[in-house]
DNA sequence: TTTGTGTCTCTTGATACCAC
DNA sequence: GTGGTATCAAGAGACACAAA
């Protein structure tokens, strides 16, 4: 492994300038190359002179001749230099595959979260790595700040001046049963709804929790009788048994028919949730995250 | 994050060296 | 002497780093 110390120490640039001087022996050919002055040129060979602690060129007529020294530098220089510039423009293909990590719901099959995929999908080198974001022990603006994830998709808006927060979509959390359970029909009083045994959704995420405290009486007054912190264990649950639960009506109707679901209409007001698209301002620094981003906005 | 300071690299202009 | 090239000296601007 290379000493990093040791190359920091070292002006790399000088061994660049060597080389030019050497393909072209001639300092003001070497610098009219480079775009540099002459002088700048025989000044960095004298910066590397010192260093190497050999004249490396001399004099001769009116242009310069290599040493044994130079001679032998060159011949190591050259392949290594090269492989470098191989490394540099391996770098700047925009082709290079790239590994984006979001931070979002479960509800990634969903429109317009499911639309982000789709645009991912398009981009043949692309990586992407999901993580629920409503069971992520961090916000938001740690998550970006410590560089953990690229895009967060969440429920909490944020005020940070070093983030960019924008509405994604909003959706409604409605009351769901089997179509076949035997008591409910499509319309029901308070009273049906709160007499029947309901799934929870066990979360960390502040709005969805304040949501099952505060947003109706109903959340506080309901007999839970499964919780569980995945969504479509708590919708194969409600699916396979009597439960009642309040899942959001785009899962709803992307479900619908596969698991037998039934909406309910109920004097509950259905809760709405916004989701908000994260990420970090100078994210867009980067042209694959900043074209991606410019096509999430014409969705 | 801002500011002050030292260092580095560059340019400009002048000079030295060499071939013709 | 002239022209081409390399080098030196001084100053300007950029940059790195430490301190507030």
């Amino acid at each position: 492994m290379a000493n990093l110390y040791d190359l920091k120490k070292f002006d790399l640039n000088l061994l660049v300038i060597f080389e030019c001087i050497y393909q072209h022996l001639s300092i003001s050919k070497a610098a009219e190359s480079l775009f540099i002055t002459p002088s700048a040129v025989s000044q960095s060979l004298q910066r590397l002179r010192t260093q190497l602690n050999d004249p490396l060129f001399i004099r001769a007529g009116k242009g310069i001749t290599p040493t044994t020294i130079a001679v032998n530098l060159h011949h190591h220089l050259d392949n290594n230099l090269n492989q470098i510039e191989k490394t540099l423009q391996l770098m700047s293909r925009t082709d290079l595959a790239r590994k984006f990590i979001v931070y979002a719901p479960q509800l990634i099959i969903l429109d317009p979260v499911k639309n982000l995929f789709n645009i991912f999908e398009q981009e043949p080198n692309l990586l992407i790595e999901h993580h629920d974001m409503l069971i992520a022990q961090q916000s938001a603006e740690d998550l970006l700040n410590y560089r953990k994830a690229d895009l967060v998709i969440t429920t909490t808006p944020s005020t940070n001046l070093s983030v960019v927060c924008q509405p994604l979509q909003s959706f409604r959390l409605i009351p769901i049963c089997r179509r076949a359970h035997p008591r409910l029909k499509e319309t029901v009083t308070l009273e049906q709804l709160l007499s029947e045994s309901t799934v929870s959704y066990v979360v960390d995420d502040p709005i969805l929790k304040s949501i099952q405290v505060d947003s109706h009486p109903y959340f506080q007054e309901r007999k839970v009788s499964f919780r569980s912190s995945s969504v479509f264990a708590l919708m194969n649950m409600i699916s396979n048994s009597d439960l009642v639960g309040f899942l959001p009506d785009l899962v709803y109707e992307y479900f619908k028919d596969f698991l037998q679901l039934k909406a309910l209409l109920t004097p509950v007001p259905s809760p709405t949730v916004t989701l908000y698209m994260i990420y970090n301002r100078t994210s867009l620094n980067n042209t694959s995250f900043a074209e991606f981003i410019s096509r999430i906005s014409v969705l």
